[in-house]
DNA sequence: ATGCATATTGCATCCGGATGCAATGTTAGG
DNA sequence: CCTAACATTGCATCCGGATGCAATATGCAT
């Protein structure tokens, strides 16, 4: 073998190695080279040792533009979000990145206005060849999603579904949660309970509420007031400055970060005591939720759960292995300090 | 011309028109449809018109990839953060991917553990053809920036810097931040600061502390106190209730999320009051400072400048362009309400 | 109208790997 | 030892655009 020891810096000038370049060093074709790093493809054991071997000594690494041109898949996962203010997203985006590279797949951001139609953004993913996308908001058209799944490419809704478009979705039960937050405060004899955040698109909230009135409707106890608003705290806050003046016993908040807009103007804004006035539970458990002023009681969302659950039916490496279907996982509710017990006994 | 009206929905199929398809239906050849969708070239008006126009018709639209393999960009920015959940994070990519959009850039995000040695993410980043990069944290080998730059591509460090390592940087003024603190504590007539955050390999937490630290001496108050710690709500939290025990009368926390997790063990551990017992100041001025549990007084990081500024560093199309300068934008006192006045008057 | 400079367009080839098919090498059964 | 059957490797070509250079067209001055 005449390859020398000291020329392994190769890949200190700013142009990389080629392929070619490696297999002409190594008296071989391209074509071995390519293989050696494709998995599945037939090449012995002991040549793509060989190859991967000098590759590393060289510096050599497939160039991934040119790989994404012919196979059309480039390694990365498309996401679209918006609101990354809401502090639920930011908790998923995190460890959803994470575990994407830890299979070695990037992911490509996309952020919108909420709620909107997304039919560009994903238009524009699918040019950059990505294998797969993570939608967090917005919606889609069918002819879009059509045109999408018809490229073999996953496409999944992360908590939240579009209602009339087949996309696969992870979502935990959020009719159970709604039911659940429901039996907790009727439990507690609440007898005014009003609800807060639900928005005509998103059949997320739709869920949320339907379980919580349906509930609360078997109990014979009717919702005492609802108000819809954006899903921010400045929304919650508004909502409960609103409602709260028609004193509610109890208010549901669709998402925790309304909640905590909601407690604060209840609480400076009208002057009432969270939970001796008035109980709060959210939805969704983001951290700001735990610190000690809120003391939320909240739904949680499994997001763990959640993240390994999209990053299964992304991770489908052949397209023809049987089509997945959408998760429901099931949440849990968090008690902290925010409900209070109004039973006379 | 012999193109029909009708067959404008070959963009149905899931492969799309390619540019030499397009050439052979309009009689011309592929090289000049590829220059009338690239700035610059030599093409006539006429001819740019009448290609983009049948382009617009049929739905053909460049390959992003292919284009990539050739001119070695991508109209990807690469964007490594860590640490998400902390707000101020979360505040900057929103606006920051939102403008690059607006400027056909796209944002391949890259997460890592706060604070590494992230030489191989840049190198990922860089297989990518990524156009250019803003890191939001953690330090980079003298090498690996060597070699990012010399191919010609932008780096950016986005609100701190790497020692010794020169790359052009986005950052507030940290040092006069401090100064500005300082004097704020100073004029309100408190006598035993303390400091906390400061973290051996961030820059910006050190300039803060010494402008901080100097303003003070300069005015011959002594640093009461000093804790370190990790630059979240627990990390803050820990360091105030460390630190609260010795009294001080105020205490400066180097970032806004540190601020909000001590003002909560000051109030819920030790059980002092805000700002009566003690002052509290933040930095960076995240949303959940303005809450009005908190009403945190803070210094705030110029985002959006910060942004556009940014934004300007990174879309210099050609690299020939004198080599910009790092900029170093004024913040500016945010008081709210959790610094109190202590003269004796 | 003629000649030369400039503007456009086409041709051929490159970017770096993936892959179908043919050629060669290897193994096993007879 | 011979040949069928399979395993490896190389060859040629493709993925879809970009671009240097040659060929053709246009414009201008004389």
């Amino acid at each position: 073998m005449s390859i020398g020891d000291d020329d392994s810096d190769l890949l200190s000038g700013s142009d990389r190695l080629t392929g070619r370049q490696l297999a002409k060093e190594l008296g071989i074709s391209q074509s071995t080279i390519s293989r050696a790093f494709s998995d599945g493809a037939t090449i012995s054991p002991k040549m793509r040792a060989k190859v991967l071997e000098a590759a590393r000594k060289f510096g050599y690494q497939p160039n991934v533009i040119a790989r994404s041109l012919s196979t059309h898949r480039s390694g990365i996962v498309g996401i679209v979000v918006a609101n990354m203010t809401n502090p639920f997203y930011a908790s998923i985006l995190q460890p959803l990145a994470r575990r994407l590279q830890q299979l070695g797949l990037q992911t490509l951001l996309t952020s919108i206005p909420s709620g909107q139609q997304i039919d560009a953004q994903l238009h524009l993913l699918l040019q950059y060849n990505v294998d797969a996308i993570v939608i967090m908001t917005g919606t889609v058209s069918q002819e879009m999603a059509r045109r999408w799944t018809d490229t073999g490419r996953a496409a999944l809704l992360f908590s939240y579904s579009i209602p009339g478009i087949d996309l696969i979705s992870v979502v935990c039960d959020n009719e159970a949660g709604g039911r659940d937050v429901a039996r907790l405060l009727l439990q507690n004899g609440h007898k005014r309970p009003a609800f807060v955040g639900r928005s005509p698109d998103a059949a997320t909230t739709h869920a949320r509420a339907e379980g919580f009135e349906a509930e609360l409707a078997e109990a014979g106890v009717p919702l005492f007031g609802r108000v819809d608003g954006e899903y921010t705290y400045e929304g919650g806050y508004a909502a409960a400055l609103e409602l709260g003046r028609s004193r509610p016993d109890s208010i549901f908040f669709a998402h925790d970060i309304m909640a905590l807009g909601g407690m604060d103007a209840l609480r400076y804004g009208l002057g009432l005591r969270v939970p001796e006035d008035i109980s709060v539970v959210g939805f969704d458990n983001i951290p700001q939720g735990a610190w000690p002023t809120y003391q939320l009681t909240t739904f949680a969302q499994p997001v763990d759960q959640m993240v390994e659950a999209a990053v299964r039916l992304l991770n489908r490496r052949n397209p023809d292995e049987p089509a997945p279907a959408s998760s429901v996982l099931p949440g849990a509710l968090v008690q902290r300090n925010s409900v209070q017990n109004r039973t006379v006994r």
